[in-house]
This record gives structure tokens, C-alpha cells and sequence, in this order.
DNA sequence: TTATTTAAACTACATTGTAGGTAAATATAG
DNA sequence: CTATATTTACCTACAATGTAGTTTAAATAA
């Protein structure tokens, strides 16, 4: 992969990621984008995301320890990269020099 | 649809057809594009998503008139919708608060 | 050792991203 | 006029990303 192109929902996985700044596993991340962004998402494309940002690098993951406290398999826990914050930014900076230069068409005034 | 969620491809090119303001044609937002964000596309790629945006009701378009200037066929102009601006405006607004709630991290100190 | 909880891993399919080829419309040279 | 060059739309096919559902596994508690 030469461009290393970032999909919509890959990118705000990323984010999410690093906003939970170390607890961050498959069901942390569902609630997650669901309090920020009222968008519901199921644990299977979660997990198929997370497993391929790691793949390509933007993430990385281990297994969290036992917890004691309840049932369940260990959850794995993800962390950006320091190559996961560095398209965060070069992306942010992009999308904001479009954003600039778009003229501000006044549609809702109509 | 329901959730009518933009590709980050296809987010460019809304934004590119925006800042063309008029003169968008699958050409031209090909040159754009390269200007601005230094990556190639081929014309086949610009041109479906076009028409697929066009479809989800983000872009209109029409015929330009013949120049008398040049030969071919005469350029499909297209523009960005009221819905299309809202979109673009929703998604800014949703990835600012998102890049607002991450932690700097200061990977670039090592 | 069985039931319950929790979440990972897997599988399959829909949507979006991308390129290449083909056909059509216009202008111009002869 | 007719052939040719130019320009671009339209079409087809396939790769990458987005999404959900199902199955398997690990941990706790009864």
C-alpha cells in the first residue's frame, strides 16, 4: 500500500482510540462513538477496524490483564502509534485547507 | 439510506466541486485535486464518484455550453446541494470535537 | 462442572475507491 | 464533405473499506 488512504469510519476509529488514551478495546470503542457521535455500530465492524489499523500500522494491541472484578475474556487493549498520529494530523491538516478555501455558500438563508 | 455516511473520498470531492464553484467538471476537479492535495486520480475514479454523489442528492449538475474553443464533448458541470453543504458542515463540526478530546501525544520528543 | 458473563475471532456481504476501456461530441485540416 | 485529432462522458470490472451476524473462547460464580 503506497498511500496509506484512511477510510471515514477507519479514521474516527483512530481517534477514538487515542481519545481512550489506553483503555480502549472493542466494546469501550462501540460506547465511545456512541456518546460522541450517536452512531450505532456493531462489535463485529469494530473489531474487523480495529484489526486492520493494526495491520497497517496505526495501532497497535495487547491483551489486558484478568481483572477480578468480572466473567469474560480478556479484553484487548489498543493504542495509537506514533505513524496512527501522524496521518491523524497530516489528514487534519488537509481537510482544513479545504474547509478554507470552500467559499461559505448562504443556502440557509433561503 | 438512513445514516448517509460520506466516504473520505467522496468528502474531497464534494469539497473540491465546492471550491471549483461553477466550474467543476471531472477534469478539472482532477486537476484540483493534484494541486491541492498531491495525489493522482484517474478520471474513471472521479467520475463515478461523482455520479454516485449526484445520486445520494450531495451534487446536481448540467451541461455546459460548447466554447467554440475546443473540441470534444461538452463538460457535465456539476454543484454542490444544500444537502451537500450540510453534510460537509456536520462532518467538520463532528471531527473537530473529536480532534479537540485527543491527547497530544509527544511521540515527536523521542 | 455447569451456567453465566464478557469479549475475541471468524465469515460473509454491501458500499466505496480505483482504473482501464469504449463511445460520443466537437473542432479543424485536407 | 470526410478524415482526424481532441476532449470528455459513460461503462465495466475489481480492490479496499464498512458492516453485521455467528461462533468460539476465556474468565467468574454457583
Amino acid at each position: 500500500m503506497s498511500h496509506t488512504t484512511l477510510g471515514e469510519f477507519e479514521e474516527i476509529v483512530v481517534m477514538i482510540v487515542a481519545i481512550l488514551n489506553g483503555d480502549a478495546y472493542s466494546v469501550g470503542v462501540i460506547n465511545e462513538i456512541e456518546n460522541r457521535l450517536n452512531r450505532e455500530v456493531s462489535i463485529g465492524a469494530i473489531q474487523t477496524v480495529l484489526k486492520r489499523l493494526e495491520q497497517k500500522g496505526l495501532l497497535k494491541s495487547e491483551f489486558g490483564g484478568t481483572t477480578s472484578e468480572r466473567g469474560g475474556k480478556r479484553k484487548r487493549l489498543y493504542e495509537i502509534t506514533a505513524q496512527g498520529q501522524e496521518i491523524i494530523d497530516q489528514t487534519r491538516a488537509q481537510r482544513n485547507s479545504l474547509w478554507e478555501a470552500m467559499p461559505r455558500l448562504s443556502f440557509n438563508l433561503y
